[in-house]
DNA sequence: AGCACGCCGACT
DNA sequence: GTCGGCGTGCTC
């Protein structure tokens, strides 16, 4: 009986047509999985095996050339996710298998073979036992039953140290680990401590070269590498025999992709873990509300880490209320207690850590005489203004990075009375440098880390104590373990706020704890400063006594009142179009479709927060409920053809 | 997405 | 005649 493949080929039309049908020639043992040379057109193109049958179709089918490897270029456990992500996540055949198969594999079979670079080596380091809460959660999480881990441990608890010991023990039994972090400024701090327990480690993130990217592959599916550092696209590397992954930040939110296949790597990750076998261990010391939740009522263990290895106290957290300093005449940017805070802690020779989640020196430039604000042609928002010396008197669009002088009459009624509203991170600076001058002050923001070597440079100078103050934006909320440290002040709590998004106060509290957790990690109990106009709000109000728990149980109980995930799912749907009637003519279109049969879902279209950027208007689509996928899993294919579809939102705003 | 095929106008 | 413009439709 002859033989037939379905084959997926490297081609751009497979995201509308999933596979070909070809004829399997006797001559070569293929199976699915295996990478295909193929007629088509009149080309020669490169494809993967997806299925064999005998089902001889209607059509007259050609021949496979040939193949292009001798084994399968993916593991079935791959094949089985990929299939999973296309399904789950309303992408195509092709998106789905393309996230498993990097790009060399489709090149000709070239002969130069490129060295790999394995991180392996390094002196072998003194080991420190673990602590008793330690031990015990290495050896419940080993235990064969638990399958799936939460661990919630306060910055500081050594949660690193318990992975090591987790992939010591999976690797001595032959197999492989995944360790997961949310970016790359990530990887060297992690890499450094692995480097001498592990002998055979790879790297894998968007920033290592398709060579080394090449080559990594080669090294995991022959079973040589054991363990693996990497961001999310690590998933998808040819695992011969996965024994873990370990997820640490789990709650960050870069482990969603926001292009397509808009997949969450810890629904992924647990996917990966039913179908290979391996232990699923979370790790973070703000864990998400869902998986939260999850270890509460579901199937994942969970355990805490209270206390800091150290034995140093966590922070002693102080919230200035802003309207009682507004009322007391004081319109700086800085808090008499913070300003004094920073005085002493700079007499005693230590160092400050100052927040802001916003760069730039104003977010917004307004005519005093007519009332217009500077706003980006290309997108609907205000321009932020910046002043540097690396960046004099600019209006700079913050999302299409449009740049304009600033102008010095309104380009709309000629006044000269131009004014700068809001404040940024080079506000604060020149705030810093008025009030401190003999200080050193250094600024981290989008605008100064521009460089390869930015954080490492940051990093060092603030070990060798060549910077007193550091202001920065988020990106200094993560990754600098830096000792000499002894107060953080966050200059104003409230941007994240008001955000319309039912994850708004989730998202401000994981941020105000992380930066807080940079205050005194080793040597004595740091100081937080939080400013804020609300100092009621739960996102604050628990952060203050670092109470995760009180946090978590008052989210809960809102959301459940609101029927939001964990207790409802949602999916949005993204229409984008540089006229904005036809974003308003399709979102009725669909939304009127949808509402045909709702099965007791929430539909509503609107504008999404940003209605337009690049030039381009943006309009969504909500579907909350007990199961969106329902509504458009039978829907006409045409109606949602120019839509995007993003299963389990992130952003709901 | 490409690449054929095809049906018209301008040109040696 | 025939070269080439790009509009339409197909790819196992």
């Amino acid at each position: 009986m002859s033989l037939f493949a379905q084959v997926l080929i490297n081609h751009p039309y497979s995201r509308h047509k999933a596979d070909f049908t070809y004829k399997l020639p006797d001559s070569l043992n293929l199976q699915a999985g295996h990478g295909v040379l193929v007629p088509f057109q009149n080309q020669e193109k490169a494809g993967l095996i997806l299925k064999i049958h005998t089902n001889k179709p209607e059509f007259e089918s050609k021949m496979i050339l040939n193949s292009l490897q001798d084994s399968p270029l993916l593991e079935p456990w791959q094949m089985q996710v990929a299939e999973w992500i296309s399904e789950y996540y309303f992408c195509s055949k092709f998106d789905a298998y393309r996230l498993m198969l990097p790009k060399h594999i489709w090149r000709k079979a070239k002969s130069r073979t490129i060295s790999f670079k394995n991180f392996s080596g390094g002196k072998l380091k003194k080991r420190h036992s673990l602590n008793e809460s330690q031990k015990h959660i290495v050896k419940e999480i080993l235990n064969k039953k638990i399958t799936h881990s939460l661990i919630h441990g306060v910055t500081g608890a050594g949660k690193t140290e318990i992975y090591r010991h987790l992939i010591e023990d999976i690797v001595s039994k032959g197999k492989q680990a995944l360790l997961l972090v949310p970016e790359i400024a990530l990887t060297p701090q992690l890499l450094a401590y692995f480097q001498g327990h592990f002998q055979n480690i790879a790297v894998l993130h968007s920033r290592v070269s398709d060579g080394q990217r090449a080559a990594a592959w080669k090294e995991i599916k022959n079973g040589k590498i054991s363990l693996l550092i990497g961001s999310r696209s690590a998933l998808f590397s040819p695992f011969k025999n996965l024994g873990i992954i370990i997820m640490d930040e789990e709650h960050e939110w870069s482990y969603k992709q926001d292009s397509n296949p808009r997949y969450h790597a810890r629904e992924v990750a647990k996917k990966i873990s039913k179908l290979t076998g391996a232990k699923l261990i979370l790790g973070s010391a703000t864990p998400s509300i869902e998986s939260m939740h999850e270890a509460l009522n579901g199937d994942t263990k969970l355990f805490s880490l209270k206390e800091r290895i150290s034995g140093v106290e966590l922070p002693k957290v102080k919230v200035i209320d802003l309207r009682e300093e507004l009322k007391s005449g004081n319109y700086s940017i800085l808090s008499t207690a913070l300003e004094q805070k920073i005085r002493s802690t700079l007499a005693a020779k230590e160092q400050v850590i100052l927040f802001l989640n916003r760069r730039g020196s104003a977010s917004s430039t307004v005519c005093r005489d007519c009332g217009m604000a500077m706003e980006c042609p290309n997108c609907f928002v205000k321009m932020t203004y910046h002043n540097t010396n690396f960046r004099k008197k600019t209006l700079l669009c913050h999302h299409c990075g449009k740049i304009e002088i600033l102008p010095d009459s309104c380009s709309h009624c000629g006044s000269h009375k131009i004014k700068h509203f809001g404040i940024g991170t080079e506000a604060v600076e020149e705030a810093l440098k008025r009030t401190f001058p003999k200080a050193k002050i250094a600024r981290a923001d989008k605008d100064t880390m521009n460089k390869k070597n930015s954080h490492y440079e940051l990093h060092e100078a603030l070990n060798n104590k060549e910077i007193d103050i550091l202001i920065g934006t988020q990106m200094i909320g993560k990754g600098f373990d830096l000792p000499e440290v002894s107060l953080v002040g966050v200059v104003l709590a409230d941007l994240g706020l008001h955000i319309p998004d039912f994850r708004a106060s989730e998202r401000s509290f994981q941020l105000l704890t992380q930066v807080a957790g940079r205050s005194g990690r080793r040597l004595k109990r740091g100081e937080v400063i939080i400013q804020t106009y609300n100092p009621e709000h739960p996102a604050i109000h628990f952060s203050k006594n670092h109470d995760y728990l009180g946090f978590y149980e008052q989210e809960i109980s809102s959301r459940k009142k609101l029927n939001y995930p964990p207790f409802s799912k949602i999916l949005k749907l993204l229409f984008s179009h540089p006229s904005e009637e036809k974003c308003k003519f399709a979102s009725d279109k669909l939304l009127k479709a949808l509402k045909e049969d709702a099965k007791g879902h929430h539909i509503f279209a609107a504008p999404a927060l940003m209605p337009r950027l690049n030039k381009k208007y943006h309009w969504n689509i909500l579907i909350h409920g007990p199961h969106p996928r329902l509504l458009i899993e039978n829907m006409n294919a045409a109606l949602l053809k120019d839509w995007r579809i993003d299963v389990d939102p992130l952003q709901c705003a």
